[in-house]
DNA sequence: AATTCGGCTTA
DNA sequence: GTAAGCCGAATTG
């Protein structure tokens, strides 16, 4: 039979927003700094159809303009469309020209809109015997679907639908499709603001549908209407036409369907090619040579379903081919619906080793590798509080083997030891995805990670720090590979989640495996990116090394004195109660404090504190510190009000909370460290977070006497950098006075101050000094005079003042300032003193604020980060020092600037050097750097 | 039950 | 103005 001919015609806006979107978690930024998103997510879809398809005939639709008529008739139409974000605006040339170099052809008609295009076109095409397919994922389109026109609709979490005259009917709740128009008309359309009738959402229009087939005849029947929906459809009759009106995709547009400008043909591969590599889209090239190498051997028959030819190779878990070689298994190119290829079209030979001879076996071939990854699987998230479920292993691309553990923990321990050569061998590396938790996983059984070590996690931090490093996506964006998603393995958290002991042992080897090996696979991506970053050392020197020094601070934790907390928490609640009588009695009502939407109407419409009140960005009254500061002092009630908050604050953070994270078994809290959270290198600390705890105000820095040292045979000591952001700009800066000033011991601030005021040191008064400090910080951050004068006394113009003054001072700092942006600007990104990278891809943004934004972080960045890599070089070199020694005193907590540190009583004075000589050598610049130490019996007396 | 907002703590 | 994490209240599914 010959085959019908098939036209693909495709929404271009709606596919590039749709793939712009699916991309907004994680934006795909080349090294240029350039957001790919919306281009890849297009080019993607494209290719998808051409691949699955096979169209015949093919063309892209665009706006230009907007729709002339529908503005006219409501000009509020599409008024609520937010502006088109930056980076869609930017890429629409480059789809252009991949379109041309692709030889696809492209329709535009000014003042239509691609709705109207591609109605138009699918009737006309209709006529001439075609199946029409409207690629896009506008449900509008349902209103032109017939026997020979079809929408062909992008499914969330890929792969696609076709919506015919059945599918139409079943969705809407309609006889024939041109009733999808009144449906629109009723129910109206937030995203185009179509009005629709008020009152009426899917459900009720779906009822008038059905009793009544359309707008016109609803509106004939308003009297079997009652109650108030009869009022409000009567009284919108006009306005239910219109938004028929606008619901209507127009037929009319003048545009003709010739045949032979619409026949696919091949693309320009060499401009493509050319277009391809600018971008960085090196898999979409591979996948679009494919895809066009195949279309002649493979030609497309009409209707027919590419279905994906998954390979379903079992994996095999018996035991007499445990260490076979994997069968000539043939997985077919097939990509599954999103793209991605996944465990059901990819060859492998994963493995369950669950008796001793395959545990012998397994151990014999790890013993011979030098590089393996391994990834534990636990019955939860809580690293030292889980048990040990299974140990996935690979070291070969598609091949893998799976340790299940038992749920009594001896035999798991015992299971364990078998493996105690493999983990203790120093010269076998580990590779991981995030090393550190399944560090402290085995640490609960006693077994240490030696050897070099590889954390995947870790790498694509340095790669890219301001993305984010899961698995999923490392493994979607490097391997075109979706692993299989832990949610379909134990469900969504909270009510039903299952542990993974529970999973069958099938899956278990499945999951944990192909996680092993994906490992295993990115590594080697990492390897040469890295390398080409210039970033290997840092990673090896520095990142690496780090992990096992967190993991063991982790484990360590630190003590707290729960008594004492409790204390504080019953000496706030007084004061607590007190305040709360008391701000109700000058309220004149009670009300929730804590809740900002009623205490907002309370100072402002009730009390009417102050005429024109600030609004946060949500319209509600901002409540905020620094608006109701400055009303304290005329107003008892709001001073009161801060205290509450503050006491409140104190409470449920840290008073009430941090005795509920003492671990039961150790009888310490062990916060866990982010090392690859902060863009700018910092670590950060969670469950609970450490890096927090009060020390400003006296009420709050009572907090820090509950921690404690382990016992009555230690102190703490904490060691802290003096100054070391300022140190850093200034010998990055190279400016002189600065570091001179450093180098003479002075008192930076006071020194700031005398320059800027100029006068003598001895004279400057504290409120300069003050100030002069306020500008040093601002400094770091990118000053600006809007900030300093929120900040300080200072006028806006005063403020203004000082920082030309202060430029003035140290011309160096600002040529230093201004070099960093330049660099950005050229080269994308900005770099600590150990070439750790931030990528700053609004730098060159022409949206003043946005650009603004990216100037200061590339001022920022080096600092913040030069002063992380600086600590963590500290840390390791203490924490070498510390085992060489064999001393009984730990590090326990890193604070950016600040190390805490359990130090045994009898070395005391050892230690207090090492620490102070290895922090202050940590790292040579032409600045000191100074280091001041202090001892207590709590992290209080410690400073 | 999960997410977002406003507010607040640190370096 | 930089970098984080966590709380209660409110909103959303």
């Amino acid at each position: 039979m010959a085959a019908q001919k098939r036209l693909f015609l495709l929404d271009a806006y709606a596919l590039i927003f749709r793939g712009y979107y699916a991309f907004i978690k994680n934006p795909r930024i080349n090294s240029k700094g350039f957001d790919t998103s919306a281009i890849l997510g297009f080019t993607n879809s494209l290719l998808d159809v051409i691949k699955r398809e096979r169209p015949d005939h093919l063309a892209v639709c665009f706006d230009r303009g907007g729709s002339v008529d529908r503005v006219e008739v409501f000009p509020e139409y599409k008024a609520n469309r937010q502006e088109t974000p930056e980076p869609i605006t930017l890429a629409i040339p480059y789809i252009e020209s991949i379109l041309k170099a692709m030889k696809i052809p492209v329709i535009v008609k000014e003042g239509y809109e691609a709705d109207d295009i591609i109605g138009t076109l699918s009737k006309k095409a209709e006529k001439e015997g075609y199946q029409t397919f409207m690629v896009t994922p506008d449900k509008d389109f349902a209103q032109l679907v017939s026997e020979n026109i079809f929408m062909y609709r992008p499914k969330f979490g890929g792969g696609y639908e076709t919506w015919g005259i059945t599918e139409v009917q079943e969705k809407f709740g309609v006889e024939r499709p041109e009733q999808v128009i009144d449906f629109l008309g009723m129910m109206g359309d937030s995203v185009d603001n179509i009005p629709g009738l008020p009152g009426v959402g899917e459900k009720t229009a779906k009822k008038f549908l059905a009793a009544y087939g359309s707008m016109e005849g609803l509106l004939a029947h308003t009297h079997e209407l009652k109650g108030k929906m009869k009022e409000k459809v009567e009284a919108n009759g006009e306005l239910g036409m219109l938004s028929k009106q606008l619901a209507t995709i127009m037929l009319d547009v003048p545009v003709e369907f010739n045949e032979e400008d619409f026949e696919m043909c091949d693309p320009d591969l060499e401009a493509v090619t050319e277009i391809f590599n600018e971008l960085e889209f090196r898999r979409l090239l591979d996948n679009l040579t494919k895809t066009f190498a195949k279309s002649d051997e493979n030609s497309a028959e009409a209707n027919t379903k590419t279905t994906s030819k998954a390979n379903q190779k079992a994996s095999t878990t018996g035991q007499f081919d445990l260490f076979a070689t994997p069968g000539g298994g043939n997985a077919t190119e097939a990509t599954n619906i999103s793209g991605y290829q996944t465990i059901k079209t990819t060859d492998h030979f994963y493995q369950l080793a669950n008796t001793p001879l395959s545990r012998k076996m397994l151990l014999q071939k790890l013993l011979k590798q030098q590089s393996v990854c391994f990834d534990t699987e636990t019955t939860g998230l809580k690293a030292l509080e889980v048990e040990l479920v299974g140990i996935a292993f690979s070291w070969e691309k598609g091949k893998g083997y799976y340790v299940a553990f038992p749920e009594d923990q001896s035999e798991t321990t015992a299971i364990l030891e078998e493996f105690r050569p493999f983990f203790e061998s120093t010269t076998i590396e580990k590779v991981g995805q995030n090393l550190k938790y399944d560090i402290k996983v085995l640490s609960n059984y006693d077994m240490p990670v030696k050897g070099q070590l590889f954390d995947t996690m870790i790498a694509h931090y340095l790669i890219n720090p301001d993305m984010r490093h899961n698995m999923d996506v490392l493994s979607e964006t490097y391997l075109n590979y979706q692993p299989v998603s832990i949610v379909e393995l134990i469900g969504k958290k909270g009510k039903n989640q299952l542990s993974m002991r529970q999973v069958p042992l099938e899956q278990q080897t499945e999951y944990a495996v192909e996680d092993a090996d994906i490992t295993y696979q990115l590594k080697e991506h990492f390897i040469k990116e890295l390398e080409s970053g210039h970033l290997t050392k840092l990673f090896s020197d520095v990142e690496v090394p780090l992990v096992s020094v967190l993991s063991a601070m982790e484990i360590e934790g630190i003590n707290l004195d729960p008594d004492f907390l409790g204390e504080l928490s019953k000496a706030l609640a007084v004061d607590i109660d007190r305040l709360e009588k008391d701000i109700y009695e000058q309220a004149g009502e009670e009300f929730n404090i804590g809740s900002p939407k009623q205490l907002g109407p309370i100072l402002f419409d009730k009390l009417k504190l102050v005429d024109k009140p600030k609004k946060t960005k949500t319209g509600q009254y901002s409540t905020a510190e620094d608006v109701l500061s400055y009303l304290a002092k005329d107003h008892q009630i709001v001073a009161d009000i801060l205290e509450w908050r503050q006491y409140r604050k104190l409470q449920s953070t840290y008073v009430d909370a941090l005795p509920n994270e003492i671990n039961p078994k150790t009888n310490r809290i062990h916060t866990v460290y982010a090392q690859a959270v902060a863009a700018t290198g910092r670590l950060s600390s969670n469950n609970p977070n450490l890096q927090n705890i009060p020390i400003r105000t006296e009420r709050g820095r009572q907090v820090r006497k509950a921690f404690v040292p382990r016992d009555e045979n230690y102190v703490l000591l904490a060691a802290d950098y003096s100054q070391i952001e300022l140190r850093i700009i200034a010998a990055l800066s190279k400016e002189d006075t600065m570091m001179q000033a450093f180098k003479d011991g002075a008192d930076i601030h006071a020194s700031t101050a005398s320059r800027v005021f100029n006068v003598p040191l001895e004279e400057v008064t504290r409120e300069q000094r003050s100030n002069a400090k306020t500008v040093n910080f601002g400094i770091i951050y990118g000053v600006s005079a809007f900030g300093l004068s929120n900040q300080t006394d200072l006028t806006r113009s005063e403020s203004k003042e000082l920082i030309d003054t202060y430029y003035e001072t140290y011309p160096k700092l600002k040529a230093y300032m201004s070099n960093q942006v330049a660099f950005a600007r050229e080269n994308g990104y900005v770099e600590t003193v150990l070439g750790r990278r931030r990528y700053l891809k609004d730098i060159n943004s022409r949206n003043a604020i946005v650009r603004g934004a990216a100037e200061r972080n590339a001022v920022n960045a080096p600092i913040q980060g030069s002063a992380a890599d600086i600590i963590k070089l500290a840390m390791i070199n203490i924490y070498n020092r510390f085992e060489e020694e064999g001393f009984k005193s730990k590090m326990l907590l890193q604070v950016h600037d600040e190390l805490v540190f359990d130090a045994h009583k009898d070395e005391l004075e050892i230690i207090k050097p090492i620490i102070k000589e290895e922090m202050e050598n940590a790292f040579k610049m032409e600045v000191p750097l100074d280091v001041e130490i202090g001892v207590g019996q709590n992290w209080l007396e410690a400073h």
